[in-house]
DNA sequence: TAGAAATTGAGGGTTTTTCCCTACAAATTT
DNA sequence: AAATTTGTAGGGAAAAACCCTCAATTTCTA
């Protein structure tokens, strides 16, 4: 059972807000208002999925600066700024940053639905992967130490031997840890288990510069 | 051996164009300019690594047009926008696109090269795992008809036996297929052999099963 | 058309993995 | 104090994988 998807607009100017919600809830889609993007910030959880409108220009904090925050935060909510100035650098800053999209008014319904619905879909994606991530994750926990060593051993393609030798102990042992890994992680085969540590590795987030 | 990367520049403006070389060849790099989008089309080679600082605004072909047609040709090579005009949707579909930066002038100069830096770095780690691809497939290549069959049995955790069977031929002749591609592959454990399949996506049609 | 590669099958043997069982000491948790 | 987890280790047996050689088709290619 997944939540259902939520649109953010968070934005100061009332007649503009008002505007998007009758856009948005048009389509069948639920929406979400604030006016500050503290309030937003206050209320967001990360665990429910949808994308955010984002308004540049407000009173308080910014929209670019609430998407530093939503970055810090690890947030990976599509955001879509909405804007009324031609600001070019400030729209590269936030694209590179990881916006999905950058609108200028006056805008088209049609193409705000279609970038809401790419951000909708960007979101979906991502979530299925962060899910996996996080059951394939919460398997690695409940190794032990030891068997995480055996574990790499197995990945690396080392024999049973090989890992009993390098961690000197004796090949049951290897053969018994073995054994638990294959349990613990709910595999069946080597391959399996290969695929799993490599599609959900076990550190490494992926940071880009 | 890797070639020496080179920062392409495609702009009509001959001042600005000596001044953009003048600037990059300051700090080492190999400039080739172009005062046609068409010429460096024609000049383009897949194989040599760099960058494309690119115009937006030229007679003939545009800078977005370029963009759209080394897409359409799969080019990778990161793409830095010039514009003296600024044209924020422009800039948002650019970038949406896959250019790297989208650059208004004036500009400064140390904004320019942290730019071009960037975008080298990122053409060199594509090609690093374009390289790894290329290598993978170049294997695969070798695997006749059979022995990919096999191979994704391998790689989906089936035991000879059941593959033998789905296949229906002998357990023997698995076997002799089995070790065909291990050593076509060149990989000495299974595990090695999951991991080439995987990060070296080969995309395979959907076997029932 | 002759040779090379692919596909198939097999015999026979070794090595490795897997699975069943047992066992015990130390640390941790309940 | 009792139960569980972790790490250790062994015997024995079945299954699977890994080696080697040999050979009959078919199919592609020089």
């Amino acid at each position: 059972m997944s939540l259902e998807a939520i649109v953010y607009v968070v934005d100061d100017d009332a007649a503009m807000v008002e505007s998007l919600s009758w856009i948005i809830e048009s389509v069948g889609l639920k929406v979400k208002i604030f006016t500050q993007a503290q309030d937003f910030l206050d209320a967001y959880k990360p665990e429910q999925p949808g994308c955010l409108l984002l308004d540049v220009r407000m009173p308080g904090m910014s929209g670019p600066e609430l998407q530093s925050k939503l970055l810090a935060l690890n947030a990976t909510l599509p955001i879509i700024f909405i804007s009324g100035h031609g600001d070019v650098p400030l729209a590269v800053r936030v694209m590179k940053a990881g916006a999905v999209d950058f609108l200028t008014k006056p805008f088209n319904d049609q193409v705000l639905l279609e970038s809401i619905n790419r951000a909708l879909r960007f979101d979906k994606t991502n979530r299925e992967k962060q899910q996996e991530n996080a059951q394939a994750e919460a398997k690695f926990a409940l190794l032990s130490p030891r068997e995480i060593q055996v574990l790499q051993g197995i990945v690396s393609g080392k024999q049973n031997k090989v890992i009993s030798a390098e961690l000197m102990i004796s090949l049951k042992t290897v053969e018994a840890h073995r054994a638990s890994v294959m349990k613990k992680m709910s595999v069946r085969s080597v391959p399996e288990l290969v695929k799993l540590v490599l599609t959900n590795g076990v550190q490494d987030p992926v940071t880009q510069e």
